[in-house]
RNA sequence: GGACAGGUGGCGGAGUGGUUAAACGCACCAGACUGUAAAUCUGGCGCUCCAUGCGAGCUACGGAGGUUCGAAUCCUCCCCUGUCCA
């Protein structure tokens, strides 16, 4: 995998680049659908890759459990499984550790789970999140880490953060151990909101080496100032020929203050989650489908959106798929939402391209 | 015509003398959601008012009377619905 830095915005930090993988070309800044089961839900890969798509993101935890990694590599790996053929990044499972807080312990070698499906006591380490990904296949695995909740303390920040770095050298010695594959990895800074630590973290990193770096233990409840401080203050000292990754954001807002600051991936349950729950993402900020006001409105959901559910389908359809509980609700509002965010990469790009970036600040 | 059963808030349905403006479900209204334990969760849901609270007033359990300190709950009559027998 190479990573092409294509411009720098003559304002901002924003950055143009190209990310060259064995299952495509992704330009950034990118947005990934996320995918956690094998599937962004409510889609077909063809619908996903048709909205302009050029990566998604698999949960390696979620697999594990269900169906089972070895299964998938038995079936010839995640791609071939699910039907998409493009790239896929996996997520270590880092994530469960803080969304899964009341069923995980943690220690200095890894991370205990009761299973959430069955109760069922599961182990992941450092290796072991390797081995799945390796066997899950994916384009660009994410080592394990200790996403850490908000708020804590500068010391509680610095052990665990010690403990994600100790464990991205571990991480990286295990995959350096085993035949080369044409699959990256990426390594996960923490450190909470102190920019101390957020700069130890990066650095350790980067002695590690890894294919690109990723900004986790954001958007975790922190006032969301603090959060883009955070990416501001690690701006500088990330290895500028390497992606830059902020996990888990966020709003579209946070995607244009993020890109400013320096960012070139982005992944975010936020378009899919909330189309099922009927929240959609218009240029005018967002509507609630299910409210009384759009009992009869003949309008499409943005009247400026190019997306084919807003060229064909009303508020008040969509109003009514959605108090019916219709499964079309949930695909139709999917289909716009992703849209939104993979429409608003294109313009961030095609904007640092033309040097007018500035202008999606304002 | 007769015998049973029953009429509760938008709907279904608890409750059979007081803490019941009335459980619960549905419907409806609103809020939350940021590397997905999420097509989920939370709150509101008779009317009016101060719009702060385990606040004040009003109306309400088919209708009209009655018993009682107190009734959706007990009594009388009436109206209506369902099933069965003529």
């Amino acid at each position: 995998m190479r990573f092409e830095l294509l411009k720098t915005d003559p304002n901002t930090r924003a950055r143009r680049g190209r990310l060259h993988t064995s299952r495509g070309v992704i330009e950034t800044p990118v947005f990934m659908p996320v995918g956690t089961l094998g599937t962004v839900k409510g889609m077909t890969p063809e619908q996903v890759r048709d909205l302009g798509a050029e990566i998604i993101l698999a949960n390696a935890y979620h697999l594990f459990l269900r169906p089972g990694h070895r299964l998938i590599e038995k079936l010839g790996g995640l791609h071939k499984f699910m039907g998409w053929d493009g790239p896929i990044l996996t997520d270590s499972g880092g994530y469960q550790v803080f969304s899964l807080g009341d069923l995980r312990r943690i220690d200095d070698e890894g991370v205990s789970f009761r299973s959430h499906l069955d109760g069922s006591a599961q182990y992941l380490t450092p290796e072991s999140a390797v081995d799945i990904q390796r066997a899950l296949g994916s384009d660009i695995m994410m080592v394990l880490d200790d996403c850490l909740a908000y708020p804590a303390t500068q010391q509680k920040a610095a052990q665990s953060m010690r403990r994600s770095m100790d464990w991205a050298a571990r991480s990286r010695a295990h995959l350096d151990k085993q035949p080369p594959r044409e699959q990256a990895m990426f390594g996960i800074a923490q450190g909470s909101v102190f920019p101390g630590l957020r700069r130890e973290s990066i650095e350790r990193l980067e002695q590690i080496g890894f294919d690109g770096y990723a900004i986790g233990g954001l958007g975790v409840g922190e006032p969301i100032p603090m959060m883009y401080d955070m990416v501001e203050s690690m701006d500088g000292i990330m290895q500028v020929d390497r992606p830059r990754y902020l996990m888990g954001v966020g709003t579209p807002v946070d995607l244009v203050q993020a890109v400013a600051r320096g960012v070139d991936m982005f992944d975010c349950v936020m378009p899919t989650r909330h189309a099922r729950n009927g929240h959609l993402f218009t240029t005018e900020g967002h509507i609630v489908i299910r409210h009384a006001r759009f009992r009869e409105d003949p309008d499409p959901i943005d009247a400026s959106c190019g997306c084919p559910v807003c060229a064909k389908y009303s508020r008040a359809y969509l109003r009514h798929l959605f108090q019916a509980r219709e499964i079309l609700s949930s695909v139709l509002n999917t289909i716009h939402n992703l849209f939104f965010y993979l429409d608003t990469m294109r313009k961030i790009r095609h904007f640092i391209e033309s040097e007018r970036f500035s202008e999606l600040l304002a």
